[in-house]
DNA sequence: TTGTACGCGTTATCAG
DNA sequence: CTGATAACGCGTACAA
């Protein structure tokens, strides 16, 4: 015989549930449940009361009970290198935003630029059943690819373009972006040019941008790029510490092409120390645009980016998948933009 | 008589479920239970046939069902005003890496500045019966302090400790940090102070740093803080703005207090081209050491505050309340640090 | 150490 | 338009 009793052996945590709500108005707890989901099938009258139950009762719905019943989790994971660049805190800012109204919570996952963390993430985060997620870039492990592929989540890789996606992707080409850099560069007069990033392993756009930079180069028929890796991830000092690098190992060095903006912004402060004149002695080149780069003096020549563009793009082809729409786009590419100021 | 037709005529979602694993290892569900939540009950012999199970059939756990059947999320909320500034974002961060080695999940909410945005956040956070909720500063709505109290949830307010926390607090006096800056202008012989920050109402703490700096000028008997109200959130162009506005409404004054070091840094390069002697003229102090605070000529003085000791200390304080911790703090106090530089 | 019975709070399904 | 019933996948409690 089953158990009646509302609260006598149950293992009732307390709380308010849909069943409460249904006997203090009188309902089903089918009908709370209309209610809640908006569902059109209510009477205007029957609502009003089960609303007002729900507020008399202060009745909060349980996300866990509706995931598990509707086997849909309204959870989107976003998993980035590192939040601490304002380029990724950008992008969430955007997809959390973009994603909020449709009352879709949104997960980070911090990998530090490191593949075994991404997996580790990506398989505690699978548990939670996310509606999609995000990634950054097209380079991702072998366990990675078959994870997600195997659940069946959406996918959407962002900042890059330039490969296969595993299901969507939306970014731009780094190639492209490396290869404008060193075009300007070499169209200025530069003779010695240096890269300075992070481990060609670990950010894999940047390295793109490199080999961008390096074609431009040679077909400049100038001599080849000096590469400084630094550790990721990377801050403004490390832009003095790059400098240093490029200097103290190719003193002929005419260009700079920095991987972001921070580091960029702080050599020239650096120069502007040292006495070396940008650009006259030295041509400096970021990535990404900061707001500081239009103020700083040189001006910041660099290439604009739009992480928040980027993230409401990708949380877009989210809900596009997520409703089914028919001719949703599966890979979109957004412009770069280079912006020539006084620097380079 | 209950149904026994494991496929028939079930809801079955088709994934892989611990009853899957359980019959593929010959044992029974409780048993892989064990297994995947690490009981120690469990024979190594079994416990491995278990484990070959879930890898065989690719086994995830199903986080909403766990979450229902043991009333307890493994999430955790963070609201913040907004992603877009990088003290909030290292102080997510921070969160987000404190907690991840324990399997718990960090959603953010932006609020914009806004109260209703931050109630309506709240609402719909708490339908994920989170393990607690992190707020910023100590003043919200009567209705967001309900909502949390009611709920029961663990809530941890930072960034302020000038005042009653609903539950739980890490931060700093902000009014404290105020008064040794303004402690610091006037010993510097400033006469006529200016601070820029946003609208009172909304950012409680940048209203306290004022409060802070007027109480050291009023000991200094000096004339009244000017104060300018820009819009939020605010970005380093702001800091134009605000050195624009100081010096159209009150030109004799000779330092500037910017709610924030990317205003401030904007403000000396804005100096530096229009030739105004930082800090002869004018002495300039920011709030918050942002990285180019050092590097920038002349080089910032500035607040230095912890966003990623705060979110890390906020973050143990949840767990330690969650473990049940007896002699938990229930504030904590950090210390904020005035920086001395070059300009001012 | 392992297994059995049942409930967690909601939605899907179908009958009325 | 509303209600009854049976899952959803797992943990709790207790028995073996």
């Amino acid at each position: 015989m089953k158990t009646k009793n509302p609260q006598k052996e149950s293992r009732s945590t307390g709380t308010v549930t849909m069943l409460d709500v249904a006997e203090y108005a009188g309902v089903s707890a089918q009908t709370v449940s209309r209610v809640v989901s908006n569902s059109s099938l209510v009477t205007d009258k029957t609502r009003r009361r089960v609303e007002e139950a729900i507020q008399a009762l202060r009745y909060i719905p349980n996300e866990a009970a509706r995931s598990l019943a509707s086997a849909s989790s309204r959870v989107v994971a976003v998993i980035i290198p590192t939040l601490s660049s304002t380029a990724f805190a950008a992008e969430v800012k955007s997809v959390i935003d973009t994603l909020e109204p449709h009352k879709i919570s949104v997960i980070i996952g911090n990998t530090e630029y490191s593949q075994e963390r991404e997996e580790a993430i990506v398989q505690s985060l699978l548990e939670r059943r996310p509606m999609g997620v995000i990634l950054t870039g097209l380079q991702h492990s072998a366990k990675v690819r078959s994870l997600l592929q195997e659940s069946g989540v959406a996918v959407i890789e962002t900042w890059d373009t330039d490969g296969e996606p595993i299901d969507m992707a939306v970014g731009f080409s780094n190639f492209t972006a490396g290869y404008d850099v060193g075009k300007l560069l070499c169209g200025r007069g530069a003779k010695q040019i240096a890269f300075v990033g992070g481990a060609s392993t670990q950010d894999s756009r940047a390295q793109s941008r490199y080999l961008g930079l390096c074609k431009a180069v040679k077909e400049a028929k100038l001599p080849a790029v000096l590469r400084v890796e630094l550790q990721l991830p990377m801050n403004a000092s490390d832009g003095v510490r790059g400098l240093d690098e490029v200097l103290r190992d190719a003193p002929m060095t005419d260009a700079i092409f920095f991987s972001a903006d921070t580091m960029a912004l702080a050599a020239i402060l650096e120069c502007n120390r040292r006495g070396i004149k940008v650009p006259e002695q030295l041509a400096i080149c970021g990535f990404g645009d900061y707001e500081l780069a239009a103020m700083i003096t040189p001006s910041l020549t660099t290439v604009r980016t739009k992480p928040d563009e980027m993230g409401a793009t990708a949380a877009q082809m989210l809900l596009a998948r997520i409703n089914e729409v028919e001719d949703a786009a599966t890979k979109i590419v957004l412009t770069h933009q280079l912006v020539r100021r006084g620097s380079a």
